[in-house]
This record gives structure tokens, sequence and C-alpha cells, in this order.
DNA sequence: GTGAAAGCGCTAACAT
DNA sequence: ATGTTAGCGCTTTCAC
């Protein structure tokens, strides 16, 4: 564990620090140089120094995603998408897990400066403090989500509006009526949003009446402990429920096992994110892809021109929503055989 | 987005750097001059620069937490202990989503030095190189598995083999008698090791037969697909599936599901880590409880520990398994009842 | 209590 | 092609 430097390497291989580092670095440099630096730099076992390098650069080579929620697969996906982008760069991506607020103010004022080159951040709350910390950011953020213009960060937004205009088309279309909404909290970007929109689409559908309660969490847990609130106190008023993502709509689903309530038969479910979670519950969960890969990629890319051209004009791209049907709102023709098992047969 | 820096504030409180700095850190300083000092410090907006005040401190406040796979539910839980200890200790936490092994000695290799103080490092597969790479580490490392005395890193352990003893005793207990195996890949550390511990419970199981098959990964998608091949085949043959873990274990619920077995009657299923999806799955799964949470713990006490003290001996910690019996395995009383839906009166 | 100055490990002029 | 040297922004002796 002991320190070797870059000095200790020049020594042992008898020239000076700054040959030393042209022919660590791959500059202008005799073979012979190169030769005789790197054998002595494998015999020390050296490593450059990160801190003293980005010093003297002036950058780190890294860059971050700042999530609040980590243990959300959607956030996961659009991680794997800024990791591609990422590592098609010479860049490094570290991943920040913020939590509240609070936490994410002070991440973005303090891990900018000196600790990555960039950030692509995905708040769950947005508040002033948080909008002036980004504005005054010494290195660029990208914001996955709203940001207001003066703040003057690239962004990339989903169109939640017409996510839930396409999910309660899609269960209007398929001859629900009543439905209930399951909401997560609302002081959340994706909550606000997601209300929003649903109340718009379901307002603007004759004859549907909608419902919303709100859950204090987008998770599986919190999402059934709603649903059976609901489904027990009115559940043959309603014969469909939209979750605000696939994680509350995870929840639903059981709640609804558990209640004996046949999906899609005697009740429809939707979710939000279109993660793997959806495609393999059973039933599958229809849910909207609002398009989280995408939007980490273009985050990503538009973080990377901007490093690249830090005065260029600010971005704000929208990702179209995609509706992906699964068994949870549609009867499917065929149900699989059963098998023979224990020795029994079975029908 | 200008650089502001510690000479500024110096020159806009008219003091000297020597004093900005102590004010601003809090030693040695009149009240007037750290007044002056903050004040000018707002005014201009200043953040010290990480980079800077790492190579003079020698070090970075910040600890990394390397991690193959942060899809896989139980590694966020680990995070999620790891980040409770870390935030009470004034360092900072940052993620590294490391893929491969190449890419995690790379990690090892390269971030280590100047980037953080000491890592926990969570690896998938353990190669000689991965192995010199941490023995050569500049920082303390702390390893979650694994890891030959040589290394001479902290390690902190999950007693695989007692896990899936405990996991066969008790399908054995439930009267099951002929087994199947779903293993991940058998050149990861969990997949050896939980081999290993399955092989050796049925073997000491009089009367118990046992197969095992390996899918191309941990994954709730490989576990349905390895499921589907497995009890297509063999359906009548055996009585319960061990998942290597709960994600395959989840992949294996919904296979049965989709060939018309009944879990528990049919079939028993049980996984491996006790995550959130085993609860929250219909039915629910039964699991054994490796202790993630309780090791992301230990491993960042150790970590913290050993940076506090770096000569301290080295430490080997295994944390004890807890089965956690749940439907998949054990028919329970009473399902819920059925509620009245769609205006239709259910049974 | 305060300021001048050294120096953390590295890279990049600049001179040779 | 190579060596000398300044300096990135900060903290910390050391002298006052």
């Amino acid at each position: 564990m002991a320190r070797v430097t870059l000095i200790d390497v020049a020594r042992r291989a008898g020239v000076s620090v700054a040959s030393t580092s042209r022919a660590l670095n791959g500059l202008v440099a005799s073979p012979e140089t190169v030769e005789r630096v790197r054998a002595a730099a494998a015999e020390l076992g050296y490593t450059a120094d990160a801190t003293a390098r980005s010093l003297k650069l002036g950058r780190t080579q890294q860059l971050a995603y700042a999530v609040a929620d980590i243990g959300n697969p959607v956030y996961v996906e659009m991680m794997r998408a800024i990791e591609r982008v990422v590592a098609a760069s010479d860049y490094r991506l570290v991943i920040s897990s913020t939590g509240d607020v609070e936490a994410t103010v002070d991440l973005v004022q303090s891990l900018s400066r000196g600790f990555v080159d960039g950030m692509v951040l995905a708040p769950l709350r947005v508040t002033e403090e948080l909008e002036a910390a980004i504005a005054a950011a010494p290195v660029p953020v990208v914001v996955l989500g709203r940001m207001p213009d003066t703040v003057g960060a690239d962004t990339v937004k989903a169109d939640s509006a017409r996510g839930m205009e396409l999910v309660v088309r899609h269960l209007v279309g398929e001859g629900r009526r009543r439905l209930a909404f399951i909401n997560g909290p609302v002081d959340t970007t994706p909550g606000q949003f997601r209300h929003d929109g649903f109340r718009r689409a379901a307002a603007a559908s004759p004859g549907v009446t909608a419902i919303e309660i709100t859950v204090a969490d987008f998770t599986i847990a919190e999402g059934y402990r709603g649903a059976m609130e609901l489904l027990e106190n009115s559940a043959g008023e309603i014969d469909a429920v939209v979750a605000a993502n696939d994680l509350i709509g995870i929840g639903v689903l059981h709640a609804a096992d558990d209640l004996g309530l046949r999906v899609p038969e005697d009740i429809a479910i939707t979710g939000v994110d279109d993660t793997e979670l959806a495609q393999v519950s059973r039933p599958s969960l229809t849910s909207v892809d609002l398009g989280a890969a995408e939007r980490g990629r273009i985050a990503a890319e538009l973080l990377l021109a901007r490093i690249a051209e830090p005065e260029r004009p600010t971005h704000m791209v929208t990702v179209a929503p995609v509706l992906r049907v699964r068994d949870s709102t549609v009867q499917r023709a065929s149900r699989p055989i059963r098998l023979a098992a224990r020795g029994e047969a079975l029908a």
C-alpha cells in the first residue's frame, strides 16, 4: 500500500518525470524510453493518482447519474442506457443514490465541483433550492424531468399526459367505464403529471367515472395496501385500476388475487413504465412505456454534447409513450395446458 | 459557471488565503474574519474544489460500493444498509455498477487511487486478476464474498451451504423427495457455493433424489425459461424446485402457473435472498435470508474501521442464514374471501 | 490571529 | 526526443 508516484517511476527508469508522463500517456517519446518507463511502472505497480491528474487537467473524466430511488427497476433501466452511452466515450460513470430532495441539492452543490464533469439527474421532487443549485452548478447537469427554462439545463421529459391518455383510451375501448387511479405522492414530479394526465383523459371520456387515491410511495407494498383498501370498499363499483407505475400495478395485481378478483374479467389493471416486472408478472401487466431507456440514452448524449460544446443552445427533448397491451386488460385466447404433476392427471 | 477559487474569496474578504481556508474550515480565526469570509464566499457562490482539497489532504472522503448487477434487488438492499452506515460517518458513498470481471478489475485498479478512500466490493465472479488487483489496491477493499487469506482483505460472507441445507431440510420435512435445483452460472461465487450446498444437503437426505439445471443468469426471465424446460420434461417426476435466488424463483413461480401447476400442492418452490419480491409475490415465496442487509452493514463498518486503523488484523465475518417459510412451500389455512365484482356475486 | 510560502502528484509549456 | 519548471486549488506548517 506504499504510495508510488510518477517521480519514483522516473527515477527507476532513469528519465525525467516529463518523459515518464509522456511515455505513459502515449505522447512523443522514443520507443526505448517508452519501454523503460513501462517496465519501471510495472515493476513498481504504479497507478496514476486520479486526484492530481484531475486537478491539473481541470476535469475528472467522470460523469454521475444521480437518482432518488435506484430500487425502482425503471431507474435501473435508465442507468443501463446511460451506461451504454458513457462506456462508448472515455468517461466513467458513477451512480449516486440521492434519497430526499435535501440530499439531492447537497449532491448537486458539492459533488459537481471537482468530483465529476457532468451529471444526469433524475430527481423525484423538485424544489426551488434544487433549481437554484442546478442553475449554479459549475458543471453541466442534464435533468430527466421538468425544469423551468430559467434554470438553463438540458432536459429530457416523458410525456405523462399522453401516456395516461393512451391508458385511459385503451381501457375505455375495452369497455371499462368506472376507473380508479392509484397514484404515488403528488408532490413528486411523476405523481403530479400522472395525476393531471389521468384527470384530463378521464374527463375527456364521456360516460367514464373516475376516482383517485394516493399512496405513500411508488412501491409494490404501497400499491398492495392502497388496492386492498380501494377494492374492499368499492370492488363492485370499479372495473379498472390504473396504477401510477408498474410497482404499484404489481401490488394491485396481488391484491386483486388475494381478494379473489379475476384479472382482467372482474377488473382490468394497468401500470406505467413498462419495466421487466410488467412483462413477467402473472397475468402480465398492460403498461405504458414512457421510454425510460430512450430518455436515459438521450440524456447521456446531451450531457456529452454539452461538455464538448458548453455554449450550445439548451435542448429540451420529449419522448413519446407507447402502450404495451398485455393480459391484465385483455383476455387472451388460450390458457396454457395443465401438466400432470405428483402422479395425478389434471385436466 | 465561472470558476471562483479560494483566492477570489480571500481577495473579496480582504484577508489572506490561509485565513480564508481556516475560517471556512472552522479552524482558528477571529469571529470577525469568519464573518467576512463567510459573506464573501456566499456572495461569490464559492464551493471548494474537491479535487484540490483531496490532493492536498491525501483523501477524498468518499467510499465506493462496487456491485456487478444493481438490477438484482438483493444488491439494492445491501446498498441501503451500507448507505446507512456511511451516512453516519462523514464519508459520501458512490455506487459503481461493474458488469463483468474485467470491468471490476479495472475499477479496483484505477478507481481506488485518488477516487475513493475505500471500497466495498460485491463481485459476482472472482479471478486471479481480481484477487491480485485487490491485494495491490492502494486503499482498503472489503469484499462481500470469498477471498483467499493471501489477499489480505476483510471479507463478509453468507453461509450458502447452511442456507441450502435449511431449504432442503424444510422441503424434506414437508414431504418432498424429488428435488430440482435451478442454478445460475456456476462460475460465479453464488452459483458455485449454492451448487455445493445444495448437493451436499440433498446427499445427506435419505430417500431424496436431486437433479440440477443451470441457467444463464440469476434473472426472472432465465428462471422462467429454465423452469419451463424442466417442468415440461419432468413435471410428474419432481415435487419441489429450489431456485438459486429469488429472481429465478419468481420465474419458476410464473412458469408453474403457466403450466397449470398448483403451488405448493403440485410443486413447492423456494428462493434465496429473501428480497421484497419473495414477500410480495403470489403465492409468496419461501426463501432463505442470507443476511444481505446485515452483510452490507458489517462490510461498511469493517471498511470504516480499517480506514481508521489500517494495520488492524484482517476480519472475516460470516452471517448466518434464516429460512422464511411462505406459501410456496406450505399450504396456508385460509384463502381470502372472494369479493363481489362487476355486479356479479361470486362464491 | 494572521500571512507568506511550501507542496500534494501530475501535465504542459518552454527550452534545449 | 528529452529535461526544467510552473502551477492546477487547496491546506498547513512556520514565523510573526
